[in-house]
DNA sequence: TTTATTTATCGTAATATTGCGATAAATAAA
DNA sequence: TTTATTTATCGCAATATTACGATAAATAAA
């Protein structure tokens, strides 16, 4: 297998792994950071900044633009990619209900 | 390859990455709310709720474990695992920074 | 003691991910 | 027009992940 037998979750589950999967990558967090920094939104300067190739930069920004958290906007040759509103805030809400639904009285061993 | 460069990133930067790759998988969202839930902190209880095998549940408590995300606790024949206070703190922290983080205020397209 | 229950681990197969160089495609500059 | 820049995509190789059955190891029950 390798394969995700996604069809037995819940589709609410489903995205919340499919978000916090697109996260789970150093390059990826880097590059969020870098954009909400606000460094520059230029592909090519995400590229200089991590030390891995443009082709691999270019497959990461891949995968948070399928998630939807960020989107790329083609600007003449270059593109810009900035973090999506909307799919911020869904990540926010889900992190946050997540996060505080567990509450250390519910502990058990 | 296939293998992530964590030497390129900073230390906080790949906990990140690896706390939410942990949450990246619908079968571990459903462990993690199953436990939060407090149905039950017995493996096989998780075993009978999820559809996938015994194995397959036991690997993923693993992964878990091995993040730090929950502990297990060898109960005789039975291991009750639960959410650890600790982490989930840390966890809760790095997401609130990180989501609070972005505003959409700087954005640029 | 013998047998059943419970969970971890091993081995295997299939698929996914990561990373890179090469190349294509499109705009910008000369 | 020709050449340079910029980014996406293809193809490949190496490793990781997911899933399962079989088995081991340990406690519990008979």
């Amino acid at each position: 297998m390798g394969t995700t037998k996604s069809n037995n979750f819940t589709s609410k589950q489903n995205r919340k792994a499919e978000l916090f999967k697109a996260l789970g990558h150093p390059a990826r967090i880097a590059i969020i950071e870098f954009l909400i920094n606000q460094k520059s939104c230029i592909c090519g300067d995400i590229v200089e900044e991590l030390p891995l190739s443009q082709s691999t930069i270019s497959q990461h920004l891949k995968e948070l633009k399928d998630v939807g958290i960020i989107k790329g906007d083609i600007e003449g040759a270059k593109t810009c990619y900035c973090v999506d509103d909307k799919v911020w805030r869904e990540l926010e809400e889900i992190s946050i209900l997540l996060m505080s639904s567990y509450s250390e009285k519910n502990k058990c061993c």
